[in-house]
DNA sequence: GCTTTATGCTATGGGCCATAGCAATGATCA
DNA sequence: TGATCATTGCTATGGCCCATAGCATAAAGC
Protein backbone atom coordinates (compact mmCIF):
# COMPACT_ATOMS: atom_id res chain seq x y z
CA UNK A 1 0.00 0.00 0.00
CA UNK A 2 1.37 3.32 -1.01
CA UNK A 3 1.33 6.00 1.85
CA UNK A 4 2.47 9.37 -0.02
CA UNK A 5 2.10 10.76 3.60
CA UNK A 6 5.56 9.24 4.95
CA UNK A 7 7.08 12.09 2.98
CA UNK A 8 5.75 14.70 5.14
CA UNK A 9 7.91 15.99 8.25
CA UNK A 10 4.76 17.83 9.22
CA UNK A 11 2.72 14.03 9.49
CA UNK A 12 5.86 12.57 10.67
CA UNK A 13 5.97 14.80 13.52
CA UNK A 14 2.43 14.51 14.31
CA UNK A 15 2.48 10.55 14.46
CA UNK A 16 6.07 10.54 16.20
CA UNK A 17 4.62 12.72 19.03
CA UNK A 18 1.52 10.51 19.17
CA UNK A 19 3.25 7.57 19.84
CA UNK A 20 5.83 8.53 21.91
CA UNK A 21 3.00 10.74 24.11
CA UNK A 22 1.26 7.43 24.05
CA UNK A 23 3.77 5.44 25.99
CA UNK A 24 5.44 8.14 28.27
CA UNK A 25 1.37 8.66 29.33
CA UNK A 26 1.01 5.13 30.35
CA UNK A 27 4.06 5.40 32.48
CA UNK A 28 2.99 8.23 34.09
CA UNK A 29 -0.41 7.46 34.69
CA UNK A 30 1.08 4.51 36.72
CA UNK A 31 2.11 7.32 39.56
CA UNK A 32 -1.07 8.82 38.94
CA UNK A 33 0.09 11.26 36.90
CA UNK A 34 -0.42 13.07 33.32
CA UNK A 35 2.17 14.14 31.25
CA UNK A 36 1.83 18.04 32.38
CA UNK A 37 1.47 17.29 35.77
CA UNK A 38 4.84 16.04 35.39
CA UNK A 39 5.79 19.10 33.81
CA UNK A 40 4.53 21.02 35.78
CA UNK A 41 6.10 19.68 38.80
CA UNK A 42 9.51 19.52 36.74
CA UNK A 43 9.19 23.24 36.42
CA UNK A 44 8.05 24.03 40.02
CA UNK A 45 11.03 22.53 40.97
CA UNK A 46 13.17 24.57 38.96
CA UNK A 47 11.54 27.90 39.72
CA UNK A 48 9.55 27.50 43.14
CA UNK A 49 6.89 30.15 43.55
CA UNK A 50 5.95 30.47 40.07
CA UNK A 51 2.82 32.37 39.13
CA UNK A 52 0.25 30.57 37.59
CA UNK A 53 0.18 32.86 34.38
CA UNK A 54 4.10 32.25 34.23
CA UNK A 55 3.43 28.47 34.73
CA UNK A 56 0.99 28.33 32.07
CA UNK A 57 2.62 30.14 29.61
CA UNK A 58 5.97 27.95 29.97
CA UNK A 59 4.29 25.03 29.49
CA UNK A 60 1.34 26.47 26.89
CA UNK A 61 -1.82 26.09 28.51
CA UNK A 62 -3.96 28.93 29.02
CA UNK A 63 -5.12 30.68 31.88
CA UNK A 64 -8.47 29.35 31.70
CA UNK A 65 -7.36 25.81 31.68
CA UNK A 66 -4.57 25.87 34.19
CA UNK A 67 -7.53 26.24 37.50
CA UNK A 68 -8.77 22.81 36.96
CA UNK A 69 -5.37 21.97 36.13
CA UNK A 70 -4.11 23.80 39.45
CA UNK A 71 -6.77 22.21 41.54
CA UNK A 72 -6.18 18.67 40.70
CA UNK A 73 -2.33 19.13 41.47
CA UNK A 74 -3.15 20.62 44.91
CA UNK A 75 -6.13 18.89 45.49
CA UNK A 76 -3.86 15.48 44.88
CA UNK A 77 -1.16 17.28 47.34
CA UNK A 78 1.53 18.05 45.67
CA UNK A 79 1.19 21.84 45.37
CA UNK A 80 0.29 24.57 47.23
CA UNK A 81 -0.86 28.28 46.21
CA UNK A 82 0.75 30.99 48.72
CA UNK A 83 -0.82 34.48 47.92
CA UNK A 84 1.58 36.89 47.03
CA UNK A 85 -0.75 39.98 46.98
CA UNK A 86 -4.34 40.39 46.18
CA UNK A 87 -4.81 38.79 42.83
CA UNK A 88 -1.23 37.06 42.61
CA UNK A 89 -0.61 34.07 43.86
CA UNK A 90 2.68 31.96 43.90
CA UNK A 91 2.73 27.80 43.37
CA UNK A 92 5.16 25.90 45.48
CA UNK A 93 5.65 21.99 45.46
CA UNK A 94 4.93 20.05 48.82
CA UNK A 95 6.65 17.59 50.46
CA UNK A 96 4.55 14.72 48.77
CA UNK A 97 5.13 16.39 45.12
CA UNK A 98 8.74 16.44 45.56
CA UNK A 99 8.71 12.60 46.25
CA UNK A 100 6.69 12.33 43.60
CA UNK A 101 8.87 14.58 40.89
CA UNK A 102 11.23 12.10 42.41
CA UNK A 103 9.31 8.87 40.79
CA UNK A 104 8.41 10.60 38.00
CA UNK A 105 12.00 11.75 36.79
CA UNK A 106 13.58 8.19 36.75
CA UNK A 107 10.06 7.43 34.70
CA UNK A 108 11.03 10.20 32.29
CA UNK A 109 14.97 9.74 31.80
CA UNK A 110 13.95 6.39 31.14
CA UNK A 111 11.74 7.03 28.75
CA UNK A 112 13.55 9.90 26.61
CA UNK A 113 16.88 7.12 26.58
CA UNK A 114 15.21 4.86 24.91
CA UNK A 115 13.49 7.27 22.30
CA UNK A 116 16.50 8.80 21.85
CA UNK A 117 17.87 5.15 21.29
CA UNK A 118 14.84 4.53 18.40
CA UNK A 119 16.71 7.39 16.14
CA UNK A 120 19.68 6.14 13.82
CA UNK A 121 23.28 7.01 15.56
CA UNK A 122 23.77 9.35 12.88
CA UNK A 123 20.70 11.79 13.42
CA UNK A 124 20.70 11.27 16.63
CA UNK A 125 22.21 14.39 17.20
CA UNK A 126 19.48 16.49 15.43
CA UNK A 127 17.13 15.52 17.01
CA UNK A 128 16.48 18.00 19.67
CA UNK A 129 17.89 21.03 18.15
CA UNK A 130 15.72 20.43 15.22
CA UNK A 131 12.47 20.14 17.41
CA UNK A 132 13.35 23.44 19.41
CA UNK A 133 13.45 25.48 16.47
CA UNK A 134 10.08 24.55 15.23
CA UNK A 135 8.32 26.17 18.43
CA UNK A 136 10.77 27.77 20.49
CA UNK B 1 13.29 31.73 34.02
CA UNK B 2 15.01 27.76 34.33
CA UNK B 3 13.16 26.05 32.15
CA UNK B 4 14.75 22.05 32.00
CA UNK B 5 12.21 20.78 29.88
CA UNK B 6 13.94 21.96 27.13
CA UNK B 7 16.54 19.19 27.49
CA UNK B 8 13.87 16.28 26.66
CA UNK B 9 13.41 15.77 23.04
CA UNK B 10 10.36 13.87 24.26
CA UNK B 11 9.08 16.90 25.18
CA UNK B 12 10.39 19.24 22.45
CA UNK B 13 8.65 16.42 20.28
CA UNK B 14 5.29 17.46 21.95
CA UNK B 15 5.59 21.31 22.03
CA UNK B 16 6.50 20.92 18.05
CA UNK B 17 3.70 18.85 17.06
CA UNK B 18 0.94 20.43 19.05
CA UNK B 19 2.62 24.17 17.41
CA UNK B 20 2.75 22.53 13.76
CA UNK B 21 -0.92 20.99 14.26
CA UNK B 22 -2.37 24.27 15.73
CA UNK B 23 -1.01 25.80 12.29
CA UNK B 24 -1.85 23.12 9.66
CA UNK B 25 -5.51 22.69 11.21
CA UNK B 26 -6.53 26.53 11.13
CA UNK B 27 -4.92 26.36 7.42
CA UNK B 28 -7.04 23.22 6.61
CA UNK B 29 -9.97 24.71 8.74
CA UNK B 30 -10.24 27.11 5.99
CA UNK B 31 -11.21 24.38 3.55
CA UNK B 32 -13.51 22.77 6.22
CA UNK B 33 -10.98 20.08 7.03
CA UNK B 34 -9.35 18.45 9.66
CA UNK B 35 -6.29 17.14 9.68
CA UNK B 36 -7.08 13.51 9.74
CA UNK B 37 -9.63 14.18 7.14
CA UNK B 38 -6.78 15.88 4.75
CA UNK B 39 -4.66 12.69 4.97
CA UNK B 40 -7.53 10.60 4.32
CA UNK B 41 -8.34 11.95 1.45
CA UNK B 42 -4.08 11.68 0.42
CA UNK B 43 -4.59 8.19 1.44
CA UNK B 44 -7.72 7.38 -0.51
CA UNK B 45 -5.90 9.11 -3.65
CA UNK B 46 -3.05 6.93 -4.11
CA UNK B 47 -5.16 3.72 -2.91
CA UNK B 48 -8.71 3.76 -4.47
CA UNK B 49 -10.77 1.46 -2.79
CA UNK B 50 -9.65 0.87 0.64
CA UNK B 51 -10.99 -0.76 3.40
CA UNK B 52 -11.99 1.52 6.16
CA UNK B 53 -10.36 -0.50 8.75
CA UNK B 54 -7.24 -0.65 6.90
CA UNK B 55 -7.39 3.20 6.19
CA UNK B 56 -7.74 3.45 9.85
CA UNK B 57 -4.92 1.27 10.61
CA UNK B 58 -3.02 3.54 7.85
CA UNK B 59 -3.62 6.56 9.87
CA UNK B 60 -3.52 5.16 13.24
CA UNK B 61 -7.59 5.45 13.93
CA UNK B 62 -9.46 2.47 15.56
CA UNK B 63 -12.07 1.03 13.76
CA UNK B 64 -14.88 2.58 16.32
CA UNK B 65 -13.50 5.87 15.30
CA UNK B 66 -13.48 5.38 11.71
CA UNK B 67 -17.63 5.32 11.90
CA UNK B 68 -17.99 9.12 12.78
CA UNK B 69 -15.07 9.93 10.91
CA UNK B 70 -16.01 8.37 8.01
CA UNK B 71 -19.80 9.39 8.09
CA UNK B 72 -18.93 12.94 7.76
CA UNK B 73 -16.23 12.60 5.55
CA UNK B 74 -19.33 11.06 2.65
CA UNK B 75 -22.18 13.34 4.30
CA UNK B 76 -20.11 16.24 3.18
CA UNK B 77 -19.65 14.50 -0.15
CA UNK B 78 -15.53 13.76 -0.35
CA UNK B 79 -15.99 10.11 -0.32
CA UNK B 80 -18.63 7.18 -0.94
CA UNK B 81 -18.61 3.68 0.31
CA UNK B 82 -18.99 0.57 -2.07
CA UNK B 83 -20.27 -2.50 -1.06
CA UNK B 84 -17.25 -5.05 -1.62
CA UNK B 85 -18.70 -8.39 -0.15
CA UNK B 86 -21.55 -8.63 2.93
CA UNK B 87 -19.81 -7.13 5.57
CA UNK B 88 -16.71 -5.28 3.59
CA UNK B 89 -16.63 -1.72 1.62
CA UNK B 90 -14.31 0.20 -0.04
CA UNK B 91 -13.99 3.89 0.22
CA UNK B 92 -13.19 5.50 -2.67
CA UNK B 93 -12.66 9.66 -3.70
CA UNK B 94 -15.81 11.26 -5.44
CA UNK B 95 -15.32 13.99 -7.48
CA UNK B 96 -15.73 16.66 -4.55
CA UNK B 97 -13.42 14.92 -2.65
CA UNK B 98 -10.87 15.03 -5.32
CA UNK B 99 -11.34 18.70 -5.84
CA UNK B 100 -10.92 18.83 -2.23
CA UNK B 101 -7.50 17.20 -2.44
CA UNK B 102 -6.21 19.60 -4.73
CA UNK B 103 -6.47 22.50 -2.50
CA UNK B 104 -5.85 21.03 0.80
CA UNK B 105 -2.30 19.82 -1.20
CA UNK B 106 -1.41 23.12 -1.88
CA UNK B 107 -2.23 24.16 1.63
CA UNK B 108 -0.56 21.45 2.76
CA UNK B 109 2.77 21.49 0.37
CA UNK B 110 3.04 25.04 1.11
CA UNK B 111 2.90 24.49 5.56
CA UNK B 112 5.07 21.92 4.83
CA UNK B 113 8.01 24.11 2.99
CA UNK B 114 8.04 26.83 6.01
CA UNK B 115 7.91 23.75 8.69
CA UNK B 116 11.46 22.07 7.28
CA UNK B 117 12.25 25.77 6.36
CA UNK B 118 12.07 26.59 10.34
CA UNK B 119 14.70 23.99 11.43
CA UNK B 120 18.53 24.90 10.71
CA UNK B 121 20.13 23.97 7.60
CA UNK B 122 22.48 21.61 9.10
CA UNK B 123 19.51 20.00 11.00
CA UNK B 124 17.56 20.10 8.28
CA UNK B 125 17.92 16.60 6.13
CA UNK B 126 17.65 14.40 9.30
CA UNK B 127 14.62 15.53 10.80
CA UNK B 128 12.07 13.23 8.91
CA UNK B 129 14.43 10.59 9.32
CA UNK B 130 14.88 10.70 12.98
CA UNK B 131 10.75 11.19 13.33
CA UNK B 132 10.14 7.98 10.67
CA UNK B 133 12.31 6.37 13.23
CA UNK B 134 9.84 6.71 16.40
CA UNK B 135 7.18 5.33 15.24
CA UNK B 136 7.81 3.44 11.85
C1' DG C 1 -8.58 59.43 40.80
C1' DC C 2 -9.69 57.19 36.63
C1' DT C 3 -8.62 54.25 33.04
C1' DT C 4 -6.18 50.33 31.49
C1' DT C 5 -4.15 46.01 32.16
C1' DA C 6 -3.30 41.66 34.56
C1' DT C 7 -4.84 37.78 37.19
C1' DG C 8 -7.54 34.08 38.45
C1' DC C 9 -11.75 32.19 37.53
C1' DT C 10 -16.53 29.96 35.42
C1' DA C 11 -18.88 27.88 31.77
C1' DT C 12 -18.90 25.56 27.67
C1' DG C 13 -17.79 23.15 23.47
C1' DG C 14 -14.64 20.80 19.93
C1' DG C 15 -11.29 17.36 18.48
C1' DC C 16 -9.16 13.25 19.16
C1' DC C 17 -8.42 8.94 21.32
C1' DA C 18 -9.64 4.69 24.13
C1' DT C 19 -12.48 0.75 25.82
C1' DA C 20 -16.38 -2.43 25.96
C1' DG C 21 -19.59 -4.75 23.68
C1' DC C 22 -22.61 -6.31 19.58
C1' DA C 23 -24.52 -8.28 15.07
C1' DA C 24 -23.53 -10.03 10.84
C1' DT C 25 -20.46 -11.94 7.56
C1' DG C 26 -16.64 -14.50 5.87
C1' DA C 27 -12.87 -17.95 6.68
C1' DT C 28 -11.14 -22.18 8.66
C1' DC C 29 -11.06 -26.81 9.57
C1' DA C 30 -12.58 -31.25 11.54
C1' DT D 1 -21.15 -29.68 5.51
C1' DG D 2 -21.39 -27.76 9.87
C1' DA D 3 -19.43 -25.68 13.84
C1' DT D 4 -16.07 -22.60 15.39
C1' DC D 5 -13.26 -18.61 14.91
C1' DA D 6 -11.89 -14.14 13.09
C1' DT D 7 -13.02 -9.94 10.83
C1' DT D 8 -15.76 -6.01 9.80
C1' DG D 9 -18.47 -2.22 10.75
C1' DC D 10 -20.92 -0.35 14.27
C1' DT D 11 -23.03 1.91 19.03
C1' DA D 12 -22.27 3.94 23.33
C1' DT D 13 -19.51 6.18 26.40
C1' DG D 14 -15.87 8.56 28.71
C1' DG D 15 -11.17 10.92 29.25
C1' DC D 16 -7.85 14.33 28.00
C1' DC D 17 -6.39 18.48 26.13
C1' DC D 18 -7.30 22.71 24.03
C1' DA D 19 -10.05 26.96 22.70
C1' DT D 20 -13.24 30.94 23.30
C1' DA D 21 -16.22 34.20 25.77
C1' DG D 22 -17.06 36.53 29.59
C1' DC D 23 -16.49 38.12 34.64
C1' DA D 24 -14.80 40.27 39.17
C1' DT D 25 -11.11 41.93 41.45
C1' DA D 26 -6.72 43.97 42.01
C1' DA D 27 -2.67 46.33 40.47
C1' DA D 28 -0.31 49.72 37.32
C1' DG D 29 -0.09 53.70 34.57
C1' DC D 30 -1.50 58.24 33.27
Amino acid sequence: MKDPLLEFPGYALRRAANAAGAILSERLGELGLRQADASALILLDANPGLTSSRLGAALGIQRANMVPFLNRLETEGFVERVPIDGRTQGIHLTDQGRARLTDARRVIETFEAELIAMVPREHRTHLLPALLALWK
